[in-house]
DNA sequence: ATGAAAGCGCTAACAG
DNA sequence: CTGTTAGCGCTTTCAT
């Protein structure tokens, strides 16, 4: 059945049935509290005979604590970020605190609705991906009164915690490998640079990076709205080998890219790394399976979920002296697509 | 800053402010009440000079609604249980209806605490993936008193609704084709059958169709715990290829063993599809951009969101006479990898 | 170890 | 269109 035809028991019903005060229930439900063996397990075989389920909306009132972390991420469909959400969530455990996760689809109007929406519900904390965001959301965020965690990036001016890194620094370091193998013509996949933030800091620090070695910074394909698909990284490859064909390695803006480009090569007999060498970003499962396997850049996903949660808990504990940064410095993998 | 200092302003104090009646502010807060334009503008106009943010653990607790439904899948890190999610959310969000999602980890054990938790928060329907759940989850669900929907399977004896297919039909359908090949020393990699309900059906349905066709059905490779990944896969299919070399065809769990399996065979340089058939399940983008694509199987996963997503509405609505089951017809899509 | 009273912040129900 | 009263189901606080 679906529907109940009669109103849900409450814990004044269970203590009926038990013999004890409300007040009593209440307390056999939480661990660690005063209450003997055998009124516990009197009330917790009430309970279960009334099919009694504890009201968390009612506890969450009156405590005010809703033991629950609210994240937005741009994407639940990215390895990366869902990585980001297992390490936090991982560690938020144990402490009993649940994460409420809500995506923003790579739009900060989007994103300032959802952390409206969360902060309503009295999160405990909050986690954000990326260090921009809409004026009002920076204030809502600035004003809710619990740790705020910024985070895949380093903001300038951050609100409160951040745990990131530096995406421009990352792709400096590409270009950077790409040069020392004696490479000039040399270009960037990404995607349209208005919504994904972190997509137009790596071909912002692509750009600053080719400058700086006196390289051409003009090759840069725009795929697609972000994310950018593995089917529009290969059609942004298929645009690349027609209009520039001298061009001798790419930088894509994430792996699942890179290995759309990968696939084109292939269709079009274009050997990688002989005639072009191609590199992505995130080092996504894909990377190190693909024959080639792809050159990529690992931010440690993961890691940032768990610094996270152990910023947050460290806040609710009252440890934190300040706004912490934590930056996570990200590791350039060189595997055969770039060699 | 990540602290308040002074206690977060509420309903009674905007009311003050803008010299209404605390029922007038709350009126002012929804759409569709009848409050009047001014009145309206000088509440919200308070609200936001005193940073008042709405309070929805109060809200929830007076109206019994919390606008929110709860969701399980396995895994937070998979493309298609992501665009159920996001069929699911797309259509609830117009009825102001939030998800909380959480991921079992393949586990039941672990679902049935997660349900356990989620139905603490009241809920105003719950979606969970699979048709098996340990009996206390399956109770637990039977009288919540809330719609409740099994999606991506076809329970023989289900709680509430259903939006799913046959996982072993589906993978009939592929040892059909394979057979129409004229092919019969064919294999199945999956991973371990106790956790991952679905693919252990998966592989039922391997063993029965191949018995139907009068086929040896012990070709049963098990790359590891669910869900196994693409390196798993491409170790099966080396284990696989030494094991059993004169294999023609293997049948994979998901697309992502299934692509780890083809990079296997590159790297020992066999030939796909001319010295051995691959094929996938789920039609991940993967499968239909690797050279070769990979011929898999459509479950039409956000389609099982949005229709999980109908029922609810309609359940919410009482529209609805009683459970409803919704089959999904799965699509076979044969590609490069097998012909 | 257990209980009684009060109230968290909002809104259902009713009145005007 | 606006206000008054009461109370959602717990837990804080203070007793015993």
């Amino acid at each position: 059945m679906t529907t109940a035809p009669r109103k849900a028991p409450t814990m004044a019903d269970v203590a009926r049935l038990a013999g004890v005060s409300p007040m009593t229930v209440s307390r056999a439900f939480k661990v660690e509290t005063s209450v003997s063996g055998a009124t516990r397990e009197a009330i917790l075989k009430a309970a279960d005979d009334l099919g009694y389920v504890f009201d968390s909306t009612a506890s969450n009132l009156r405590s005010q604590k809703t033991n629950f972390v609210a994240v937005t991420v741009p994407s639940i469909n990215n390895a990366n970020f869902a990585e980001t959400v297992r390490g936090l969530s991982e560690r938020l455990k144990p402490r009993g605190l649940q994460i409420l996760l809500g995506y923003t689809d790579y739009d900060m109007a989007e994103e300032e609705r959802l952390i409206e929406q969360f902060l309503r519900r009295r999160p405990e904390a909050i986690v954000v991906t990326g260090g921009r965001h809409t004026p009002r959301a920076r204030r809502l965020l600035e004003n809710a009164g619990i740790p705020v965690v910024e985070t895949w990036d380093l903001p300038e001016a951050p609100i409160g915690h951040v745990v990131g890194f530096s995406n421009a620094g990352a792709v400096r370091d590409m270009v950077d490998h790409f040069v020392a193998l004696g490479l000039t013509r040399i270009a960037f996949i990404g995607g349209d640079t208005t919504r994904d933030t972190r997509g137009a800091d790596r071909r912002a620090g692509f750009i600053a990076a080719m400058q700086a070695h006196g390289c051409d910074a003009t090759r840069l394909i725009a795929a697609g709205t972000p994310p950018i698909s593995m089917r529009e990284g290969a059609e942004a490859m298929g645009h690349l080998l027609e209009t520039l064909p001298d061009t001798q390695a790419v930088i894509c803006v994430s792996d699942l890219s890179a290995y759309g480009a990968l696939t084109e090569c292939q269709r079009r007999g274009v050997d990688v790394p002989e005639r072009v060498l191609i590199a992505g970003f995130g080092d996504y499962e894909i990377a190190s399976i693909s024959v080639p396997p792809l050159t990529t850049i690992n931010p440690f996903p993961s890691k940032i979920g768990a610094l996270s949660a152990d910023l947050i808990v460290a806040a609710l504990d009252g440890l934190l002296e300040g706004p912490q940064t934590i930056r996570i410095e990200t590791e350039l993998l060189i595997r055969g697509s770039s060699r």
